[in-house]
Order: C-alpha cells, then sequence, then structure tokens
RNA sequence: GCGCCUUUAGCUCAGUUGGAUAGAGCGUCUGGCUACGAACCAGGAGGUCGCAGGUUCGAGUCCUGCAAGGCGCACCA
C-alpha cells in the first residue's frame, strides 16, 4: 500500500515550501508515479506549478525543494531532474519488510453509508449479457468501496408489478391456457426462466398481431397492483422463480446482495402516497388541467444544467433562467412535464422510484418490514421487503447518507429528475450525493447474432451491431454464456492437468470462465457501447482475466514449490528477511522496469488505483492497472529464477517479493470479483 | 429541435485533478519450452490522437465552433 507514504511525502513538501519560499497560499499538488523506476518511485510537479508565482525557472525550484526536504522515514533519497521534477527514491528494504508482512495496512476511510442498488432485472424472463455489465460494474463498485472502509448495503430492486411481469401471466393465460397449477409444474419441469425468455418473446408478437390485445394486458397490469386476485398470486409465483433463478446466476459470478427491494411493498406500504403528499405540499408535482396531459399529475422538468454545488451556480441559474425565457417564447409553449400520476389515478414507475429514493435516504418517515429470504453461498443473509410481519434478526436498512444507482446510461432522463424533486423538497445534500452511475449498453456483434439464429432488421443491417432485446427474444443469455466459458476451460484444465478429477475441472473451469466474463466486462470503460462478440469473450489469451488468474498461480506455484522441496513455507522466508543483506533490491540491475523492486512497487499501488477508481467510477483502470502487474509479474518471473537461483539472500528477497505481488494481486482479482484457482 | 455520450495504430481499446519518449491486446513478421507450467516471454513493423481555432512554460487531456456515429427527450418500466 502506497497512500500512507504519498500522504507523509505531500506533508513534508508543502512545509518545506511553506518555508523556503513563504508562500501564503499552495496550490493543490499531486504525487505522482514517474513512468518507469530508473527515474524514481514518486514524482511531483510542483516545480512547473509555481514557476509562474515565483519568476523562477522550474528546475531552480525544483532543486530548492529537494534540498529543503528534511530526511524522511522511508524515503532514501529525493532529487531534482533536469526536466524540473521532485523525484523521491523510497527505501526498499523496508518498503518490502513492512508490506511483504502485512505491516503497512491502509488508511481506514470513514464516511457514512452506502447504498449500491444494482442489477433490477425484470422478472420475467433469464438474465442476458446486457444485465451483466450492470451487475459486473455494480459489484465491482461494492467490492471497492467496502475496500478501502466503506460501509455499504447493496439492493437489487424487483419491478414485480410492471408490465414485463404482466406480459407473461397473459403468455400463460390468454396463449396457452396455462392454470396456476399448470405453471407450477412448468416451473418444477424446466429451466424456467428459459422457459418464460421464449414466452415473453411470443406475447410481444401475439400483441402485434391484434393491438386491442394489450386491454388484457391493462386489466393484468390493474389485478397486479391492486393484490389479492389470482392474477397476483399468479404473478407472486413467477416472480418469486425468476427472482431466485437470477439470483443463481450471479452467484455463479460471485454477485450477492443484501436487500431486494420489492416494488410492490412500496405500493402496499403506501411508502407512495406519503411520498405524493410530500411532493404535493412542496409544489413540486401538480394536477394539469390543460392541454393532452389533463388530469394528470406532473412535474416540472428544468432544463439544461441543474447542479447547485459549485461556485458558478449564480451564472448556470442566470443561463437557465434565460434558456426558459426563450423557450416560453418560442414556438413551443408547452413546458415539459413528466406525468407521475396518469390521469387514470395509476401511479407511473417514476412515482414508485421516488418514493424509494427518499426512503433510501431516511427521507419518508416510513419502512418497509423485512423477512429473510436466503442464505447466499458467500454465507451472507439475504433479505427482502415484505409488507407482512418483520422477522426477527433484520438489520437496519437504508438511511444512507449516499447513494449510487447503477442503471444504463439511457435512463439518464429520470435520474436526473429524482435529483431535481430531492432539490425541490429541500434537500439539496441529497440530490448531490444521489448518484447515477450510468454506463453505454451491451449489443450483439452481427457474427454472434447470426451463430443465435436471429434475423438482422432491414433498418439494422447498416449498424455494426445488432440490439438486446428481451422483447424479441433476442440475446445471449448469462447461463449460456458461462456453460460455454465453463466448459472450454475445463476441457483446458483437463489437458494440462491429467490428474485432476472431472470435478476439479469443472471447477476450475467454472472459475476462469468467471474471470474470461467479469473482466471483459470490467476493461472497457463506462461511455462505451460494447459490441459482444461470442468468440472475442472465448479468448484465454492476451488481455483477459485468464491470464491474470495464470499469473496469481505462477505465483503460487512457487510457494507449494519451495514447501514441497525445500520444506520452506512463506512465513519461513519472512521471518529472517530483516536479517538477510538486500542487494537483490539495492544493487544496480540492468532492468529496472521488470527487476524485483519495479513489481513489487507496483503491486504496492493498489490502494492509489482503487481511490482514482471510486473518484472516477472508471473501473478500466482497475482493470488496466491489474493486467499492467500481471504483465510485470509475468516478465520478472521469465528473467529471475527463484528456486533455482543459488544466492540464498537473492533467493529469499525474490521470494518475499513474490508472496506479496501474490496477495496483491489476488485481492486486485478479488475486487473484479474474480478467484484465483489453486492450479489451472 | 434540445440534452447526454463516442471519435487515439489494420481491428478492439487504455491513457491518473494538463506534465517526462502517446501505450496495451488482437492480427502480422522474427525469435525463445530438458517446466518456479508457453493460458507465457523477448523483439520488429504499424499514430497528423475526427477537423479548425483558442488558453498555457506545456494540450490526447481544458474552452469555442464544426463533422460523423450512438442514445435519450411516452399517461412504458
Amino acid at each position: 500500500m502506497i497512500l500512507p507514504i504519498q500522504r507523509q511525502v505531500h506533508a513534508a513538501v508543502t512545509e518545506a515550501i511553506r518555508q523556503t519560499f513563504a508562500l501564503a497560499e499552495i496550490p493543490p499538488f499531486a504525487i505522482e508515479t514517474p513512468p518507469n523506476r530508473a527515474l524514481g518511485d514518486l514524482a511531483l510537479a510542483v516545480a512547473f506549478q509555481l514557476a509562474r508565482t515565483l519568476r523562477k525557472a522550474p528546475r531552480a525550484i525544483a532543486q530548492e525543494i529537494a534540498d529543503s526536504i528534511g530526511p524522511l522515514p522511508g524515503v532514501e533519497r529525493i532529487v531534482a531532474t533536469p526536466t524540473g521534477y521532485v523525484n523521491l527514491f523510497l527505501e526498499r528494504p523496508s518498503f518490502v519488510l513492512d508490506r511483504a508482512s502485512g505491516r503497512a495496512v491502509g488508511a481506514t476511510n470513514t464516511e457514512g453509508k452506502t447504498i449500491v442498488e444494482h442489477t433490477a432485472i425484470n422478472p420475467n424472463k433469464a438474465a442476458h449479457v446486457g444485465h451483466l455489465r450492470n451487475a459486473a460494474l455494480g459489484d465491482t463498485l461494492v467490492r471497492v468501496l467496502r475496500f478501502r472502509g466503506t460501509p455499504v448495503e447493496t439492493q437489487n430492486y424487483i419491478d414485480d408489478t410492471g408490465v414485463q411481469v404482466a406480459d407473461v401471466i397473459v403468455g400463460f393465460r390468454n396463449i396457452e391456457h396455462k392454470s396456476l397449477a399448470d405453471v407450477r409444474h412448468i416451473a418444477d419441469a424446466t429451466r424456467f426462466d428459459y422457459y418464460c425468455w421464449d414466452l415473453y418473446s411470443k406475447v410481444t408478437e401475439w400483441y402485434d398481431g391484434d393491438k386491442a390485445r394489450l386491454e388484457i394486458r391493462a386489466a393484468v397490469l390493474h389485478d397486479l397492483e391492486h393484490g389479492g386476485n389470482d392474477t397476483a398470486v399468479m404473478g407472486t409465483f413467477i416472480v418469486d422463480r425468476i427472482v431466485r433463478a437470477h439470483l443463481k446466476t450471479m452467484a455463479r459470478l460471485n454477485i450477492g446482495y443484501d436487500l431486494l427491494t420489492y416494488e410492490g411493498d412500496i405500493l402496499r406500504l403506501q411508502f407512495w402516497a406519503h411520498a405524493f403528499e410530500a411532493l404535493k405540499a412542496q409544489g413540486a408535482v401538480f394536477m394539469q388541467t390543460e392541454g393532452k396531459l389533463a388530469g394528470c399529475w406532473v412535474m416540472r422538468i428544468e432544463e439544461g444544467d441543474a447542479r447547485a454545488s459549485d461556485d458558478g451556480s449564480a451564472q448556470a441559474d442566470d443561463r437557465s433562467a434565460k434558456a426558459l425565457a426563450e423557450r416560453s417564447d418560442a414556438d413551443d409553449p408547452e413546458q415539459r412535464e413528466k406525468v407521475i400520476v396518469r390521469s387514470n389515478g395509476v401511479v407511473t414507475y417514476v412515482g414508485k422510484d421516488l418514493a424509494n429514493q427518499f426512503w433510501k435516504f431516511g427521507l419518508l418517515g416510513l419502512d418497509f418490514r423485512y423477512r429473510l429470504f436466503a442464505t447466499q453461498p458467500n454465507g451472507r443473509s439475504l433479505w427482502a421487503t415484505t409488507s407482512g410481519e418483520t422477522e426477527a434478526g433484520a438489520p437496519a436498512f437504508g438511511r444512507a447518507q449516499r447513494i449510487y444507482n447503477v442503471i444504463d446510461s439511457r435512463q439518464m432522463y429520470l435520474q436526473a429528475l429524482l435529483s431535481q424533486a430531492l432539490r425541490t423538497l429541500d434537500h439539496p445534500k441529497e440530490a448531490e450525493n444521489s448518484i447515477h452511475f450510468s454506463y453505454e449498453m451491451v449489443a450483439l456483434s452481427h457474427a454472434t447474432a447470426r451463430e443465435l439464429g436471429y434475423e438482422i432488421a432491414a433498418d439494422n443491417a447498416q449498424k455494426p451491431f445488432v440490439e438486446v432485446s428481451g422483447r424479441k427474444g433476442q440475446g445471449v443469455k448469462i447461463d449460456d454464456l458461462l456453460d460455454l466459458l465453463t466448459n472450454k476451460a475445463a476441457k483446458e484444465v483437463a489437458r494440462r492437468n491429467t490428474e485432476f478429477t472431472p470435478e476439479e475441472c469443472q471447477h476450475v473451469g467454472a472459475q476462469i470462465a468467471v474471470g474470461a466474463i467479469r473482466y471483459f466486462m470490467l476493461k472497457f470503460s463506462r461511455g462505451k457501447l460494447i459490441v459482444f462478440d461470442i468468440e472475442e469473450a472465448l479468448s484465454f489469451e492476451g488481455e483477459t482475466g485468464p491470464y491474470l488468474q495464470y499469473a496469481a498461480v505462477r505465483a503460487g506455484n512457487i510457494f507449494y514449490k519451495l514447501q514441497d522441496r525445500e520444506g520452506i513455507s512463506e512465513a519461513d522466508v519472512l521471518a529472517a528477511l530483516d536479517r538477510t543483506p538486500a542487494d537483490e533490491l539495492t544493487a544496480e540491475s540492468d532492468d529496472p522496469t521488470h527487476d524485483l523492486w519495479a513489481v513489487v512497487f507496483e503491486a504496492s499501488r493498489l490502494d492509489e488505483v482503487v481511490e482514482h477508481v471510486v473518484r472516477s467510477l472508471e473501473f478500466s483502470g482497475l482493470a488496466k492497472y491489474t493486467f499492467g502487474l500481471a504483465q510485470t509479474f509475468n516478465a520478472f518471473y521469465h528473467r529471475y529464477p527463484i528456486l533455482n537461483e543459488e544466492q540464498a539472500d537473492r533467493k529469499r528477497w525474490r521470494a518475499a517479493g513474490v508472496a506479496y505481488v501474490r496477495a496483491q494481486l489476488t485481492r486486485a482479482l478479488d475486487l473484479m470479483g474474480i478467484e484465483v484457482p489453486n492450479r489451472m
């Protein structure tokens, strides 16, 4: 872990600048990492920033700073470069010793409770690769926040009263003429989420055949929302089975949750009614009496930027006010309004979600009741909301200081509406801490769509991708993809490890499959549309999850063999390290970018990378960092033998370094939800 | 029409509050297995960072304009 040293250096440099140049105000400056270890381990570009105010050359300033910093613990020397940087070289043996022995612990974060909501798949069909991106991003966010000490509650929103569930009910009843008993039988006898996948696309076609059939859906929807009828019973059954199928799929990917939030409970427990009163009281919603929205309760939509935090807000207000004025003069006199309650009195999804968000911040004055839903494979309890009695042992849910909603970028408009509602109700802090973690969608490549037998519509033929559509039944199901990857990997494992049992091959194959798919979902930045291609996803070479796992496995093998051949354990290696000459680390190296120090130093940067990732919500940085670390390790591994190294002191330091790199690599992979197999 | 996103090597993408020689993977060409496992490593070729201005000691990164492509702007969720 590198952050503690960085903070200490930052403080010392600030003090040195203050004393040397007598500046009232020191501009904020960062501790950077030089491009390679030959230049140093930590770098400061602060001399460039000071050059103007001090009217001196950066190089001279850098030199003065370097000279004025006293000796620092852990720092061997400080140099000013001819280009104007101040670079620091760390004291290597103590650095490695502290980290390999686990003495250097990262700083603990003291942030308040955070809620991350992700996955939120409509409970009416199997999960596909589009959902996978959401869950992979969401779960990694949870892991990364917890790593730095933030308390996190993970929620999965279940839309059990929406049209999608209604559609499947219509399919069972009006197309297949099934009773509840029939549906139960089908659920027990088939892969129910797959069955519903096909049924759902059939329903879509059925509606297309005669638009009047949509009235059947409306009636089902009405029954679902009101409950206490046969439709609601069938809906509850279908939702429960599909949700459990989704949870099983996600568990395969090492993804779990703390709470399932059911939309039905939001209605039954009067959350919406409560939120509605508050919105009305503040004038955030009003009854429209004219135009095509007459009879609806609507919310005005603020156009333009609505950020309230920074000091440019006055200007921003000016601009948006001007924009509004122009708009009202313009040819479209109607202001933008979003319907919250329909003219028939039924609340829209937006209304229900508003109530949910208020609850998350503890602003609603109401709480759900809770039931234990399941115990997850990792041992964690999974709770669900209920309108019935609360079971004993339920933890305190909700009341967060910050919430992240992991939803694709198409929902940006609605997410902005949520923030607006919070501001209108005079909760600017909550509005600011309500974060839409948005990302672009996943589409299919033409080759993969063809492989799956989907016909490509004429209007989509020109596009380089095919949109995933649950409604049309077009998409790659997560379980199918995992099966494909697992079988391929298991076959390879069997080829390489002839002594493995079939079960072992399957187990390791599954771990590799998860590594491949989760890494694939994280290596692109959020704003990039992923064109999913099976061929590409099946690759295990190059920049892939299995490459990272392989590096960690290799590091592990060294210790298995060390124990096996020489009876030396990891603890033995570390025990006598402080008395071992450290030439391996300190002597001039002919390859400063791939030697022991380079790889150990790189491994220590995980905490810094995590901080950056949390700030930017850009997990490609974590993926790329881990890949780079594995690359550096692999290069080191090829060049520097450990088991066969003849000089005992060198061997010992290398082994200690590898132990640390292995631990950090394992941590980094864990943040991405990827396990390291014992062998592969 | 308005808003958001994207544009970097043949292809797919990284690029850390502006900073050191713009980097990976794939593909391609060359070389390396008597193994701490080649799911690997070393090396070559491959770039006008969409275009045009601007700010700065310094711009792939910030600002303005333009272009191309994607998404959104429902009494759907």
